[in-house]
DNA sequence: AGCACGCCGACT
DNA sequence: GTCGGCGTGCTC
């Protein structure tokens, strides 16, 4: 850190036009505050704006530099290995460095620049009934109306806004307002001691409470919390106040951080003897953190094999050396009791994050993060870019769940920012799952990674019956509703026992499937293997492929078994649960779905509903595999393995095994026996049979040689681009010109495959049409330039066109 | 991104 | 003649 006469701030602009740095002059003063990753408030053009330093240096290569305004804080937010992850996140997901700092920092940490107004003596002459009347009015009536707000309800004030500042009839000057504020609480203290005291009580006279409360703080004799004297002394703030204003009391303000928790944790558990595979993975993971070399692991262990221990373990050790860890779970996990489980082990040193937290909560949270109060991070996704100083370990549970790729802007995959934290830091990562994604198995089988194997259930438990019906079957008996006999009995069965069920509406898609009842043909596209997707237009019925653009008629007959039973597929929760109350009359079920949980805490409300048998049938989409907890729950049923087997996603076969498993595994762990009873018209699909007998390994020699076959990932990294307008002919137009580009700057090349523009599998969102180009490709860093400059060019058309193309690296799901 | 500037058509 | 439409270009 040489000199400080310049900074090169990065500016808080989401566009890639101004992505880059800026220089600013350092007014003398603000010298020894800057540092790099300190946030500033700079002018830029007619604004001002927010930004962070990511330079500072002795000349600026510009002639004209202005100065820093304002610098936000006192120590800066993003340490400097921050800032280089920032610069990182931006180049490998193909965004904006303002993007990224978005996604480091907890929301609450933007701070927002206003401008300030004020009339300068002499009011300007104005016509009567003007425009320039009616804001001399306005400025006059309510003179803390910031310009921004002004000018957001009559844009046409703005000119004269302008020409007054100019002429010196107004004065502007900026606020600050930081997004989150510190909470503070009141603490009171007795002001007077020995005789004042005395006397202070004789002088209150009559006033019994005031004496009451005096006497209390005189007692106490330090800050008493206001809100436990209040209630203690079932006071209220009247009481207070002329004690206050007499001076008997004294009122100061503290600042705290928000417990959004507050579990009392009382004496902390022991941890658990382990069993020898346990041990084993525990020892290589802690020999990997005090090595401080970058290391990564696969943990692989089964449903039950006692996992979380590992990781508390490998957590205490790596603490235990002076270094931090993040634990990630997947967001729907994050329960109460799964924090406690940390806080009962760890305490004080655990910081909770996940994004049901409020800004404050958050923000406070990463203050104790980045104060270093807390050594330990348990948290959803975005945790992984908690701010400690020197991390040693970080765990991604459930490392196959689809949540831990973002869906906005940067796109990024925890397990990727991970790993490369992981450099940084000389860090070790444990991947946890019972069923990994492919990729992570294969890397570890090509022993890229290590890989930490725990095949047995530490109490033994049983696994559940798993019973696959064919629904073939039922067709050719007549049954033609969506339970199968056996399930309609299962499901009698319980209700007259009054034990609880689970139904799995596994529909992941929207998109509708084509499928053939009687033999159980399932439409697919030659070319990519994938699912084809139904669409009518214009009267005329069509199979298309999401992938390529491959597309065909509807069928009427089917190709395999020549059956008239051809029909699309794809149901919703709704009519699950209408189909249920009419065969199963007076039945109560709740249903779990998008619909039914978007308020805050309805799902757990839902999930503690059913636990106390409200209600005999839970019925939901996979959201609900994670709550199969229940100890009344004998009888799991997946109303169609298929929906999630064929939906048009080259992972769709993961997905169904995942899901399978997940639901056979967790089924039945309490006393009463447990059931799952599986429907499905491809019941010797791989995924279901695999998953049926709980068999990773072989489902995973299998579909690696299906990927292997038509070339996906693992063998191929996938950059997906969408091109979006409300106007079809546009959106079409983008994205053909985009594959032409792409075309052009791969044209010959091997290692990349491009698939050409094809209609989204959302093919219409919000009145918008969507189409799809997808690069297959080896090694991103030899295509990255050219994905860049095509994209760059090809997002500014889209946006002149009205619409905009999306970017996301390494697609997990194509949308 | 968001703002200013500048060049065109349609109005009091 | 002027107001306001949006295309273009710049921001240390």
């Amino acid at each position: 850190m040489s000199s400080k006469r310049f900074a090169e701030v990065i500016v808080e602009v989401k566009s890639s036009g101004v992505d880059r740095p800026f220089h600013y002059e350092v007014p003398e003063a603000m010298r020894d505050r800057v540092h790099i990753g300190t946030r500033v408030l700079v002018p830029f053009g007619p604004r001002r704006l927010e930004g962070y330093i990511v330079g500072l240096a002795e000349a600026a290569d510009v002639t004209k530099t202005k100065a820093i305004l304002e610098v936000l804080d006192d120590e800066p937010p993003l340490t400097p290995d921050l800032v280089e992850l920032a610069s990182w996140l931006s180049e490998r997901y193909l965004c904006t460095r303002a993007a990224s700092v978005q996604a480091l920092l907890p929301s609450g940490m933007r701070a927002k620049a206003s401008t300030k107004l004020q009339l300068v003596d002499e009011p300007p002459a104005v016509t009567p009934g003007s425009l320039e009347a009616e804001l001399l009015h306005t400025l006059q009536e309510s003179p803390n109306r910031t310009k921004e707000q002004l000018i957001a309800e009559h844009p046409r004030w703005r000119s004269i806004l302008r020409e007054w500042t100019a002429k010196g009839i107004l004065k502007e000057s900026y606020q600050v307002k930081q997004g989150a504020q510190m909470k503070t609480v009141v603490y009171l203290t007795c002001a007077v001691q020995g005789e004042s005291f005395q006397s202070a009580l004789a002088e209150l006279g009559r006033a019994k409470k005031q004496k009451e409360v005096l006497a209390y703080l005189f007692d106490q004799g330090e800050p008493v919390l206001m809100k436990a004297v209040l209630s203690e002394l079932n006071a209220s703030t009247a009481t207070l106040k002329p004690l206050v204003e007499k001076g008997y009391v004294q009122k100061e303000l503290r600042e705290v951080l928000r417990d959004p928790y507050g579990i009392e944790h009382g004496r902390l558990e022991q941890p658990l003897p382990l069993t020898p595979l346990q041990r084993s993975a525990y020892d290589q993971i802690a020999a990997a953190v005090a090595s401080e070399k970058p290391e990564t692991f696969l943990l692989h262990g089964v449903t039950g094999s006692g996992k979380t221990e590992v990781y508390l373990q490998a957590i205490a050790s790596c603490v235990q050396q002076g270094r931090q860890a993040i634990m990630l779970v997947p967001e729907i996990s994050l329960t109460p009791q799964m924090v406690e489980r940390f806080k009962k082990r760890f305490g004080d040193a655990v910081a909770v994050m996940h994004s049901r937290l409020s800004a404050g909560e958050k923000f406070d949270e990463w203050r104790r993060i980045r104060q270093g109060d807390v050594t330990i991070v348990v948290g959803a996704r975005s945790a992984i870019f908690a701010p400690f100083r020197s991390i040693g370990l970080m765990i991604i549970d459930e490392e196959h769940e689809a949540s831990y790729k973002q869906d906005d802007h940067p796109k990024y995959l925890a397990r990727e920012v991970a790993m490369y934290r992981g450099r940084q830091h000389g860090a070790t990562v444990v991947l946890g799952s019972a069923t990994p994604a492919l990729e992570t198995r294969w890397w570890a089988h090509q022993g890229q990674i290590g890989l930490l194997e725990m095949s047995d259930r530490v109490l033994g438990q049983n696994l559940p019956k798993v019973r696959v019906v064919d629904m073939r079957n039922e067709l050719q008996e007549g049954n033609r509703s969506m339970f199968s006999s056996s399930l309609k009995q299962g499901i009698e069965k319980r209700l007259e026992k009054g034990e609880q069920i689970i139904l799995f509406l596994n529909r992941r898609g929207f998109a509708t499937f084509v499928l053939c009842r009687s033999c159980g043909y399932v439409a697919r596209c030659r070319e990519c293997e994938i699912p084809l997707t139904y669409h009518k237009a214009r009267g005329l019925e069509q199979l298309r492929c999401h992938y390529c653009g491959y597309a065909e008629r509807m069928p009427h007959v089917c190709p395999d078994c020549g059956g008239d039973h051809v029909r699309h597929f794809g149901t919703g929760t709704q009519r699950v649960e209408e189909e249920l109350n009419r065969v199963f009359t007076g039945v109560n079920v709740i249903r779990m779905d998008v619909d039914t949980t978007s308020g805050k805490g309805s799902h757990a409300d839902l999930l503690q509903r059913f636990r106390n048998r409200e209600a005999q049938i839970l019925l939901g989409t996979q959201m609900i595999a994670k709550g199969l907890d229940f100890p009344n729950v004998t009888l799991v049923g997946v109303i169609s393995a298929d929906t999630s087997l064929f939906v048009p996603d080259f992972r769709a076969a993961e997905r169904t095994f995942q899901l399978l498993t997940q639901v056979a595994g967790r089924a039945g762990r309490h006393q009463l026996p447990g059931e799952v009873i599986v429907q499905s018209y491809n019941p010797q699909h791989y995924a279901v049979q695999f998953a049926k007998q709980q068999d990773y390994d072989r489902f995973f020699q299998h579909e690696i040689r299906v990927r292997y076959g038509v070339h996906n990932p693992p063998f191929c990294e996938l950059t997906a681009f969408t091109s979006v307008n409300v106007n079809e002919d546009e959106s079409l137009r983008i994205a053909r010109k985009l594959e032409e580009r792409l075309r052009n700057a791969f044209g010959g090349r091997e290692d990349v495959t491009l698939l050409g523009t094809s209609p989204a599998p959302l093919s219409r969102l919000q009145g918008k049409y969507r189409f799809n180009v997808v690069l297959k490709y080896g090694r991103f860093k030899q295509v990255a330039e050219q994905i860049r400059s095509v994209y760059q060019e090809l997002a500014q058309e889209a946006q002149k066109a009205g619409g905009y193309l999306s970017i996301d690296v390494n697609a997990q799901m194509i949308l």
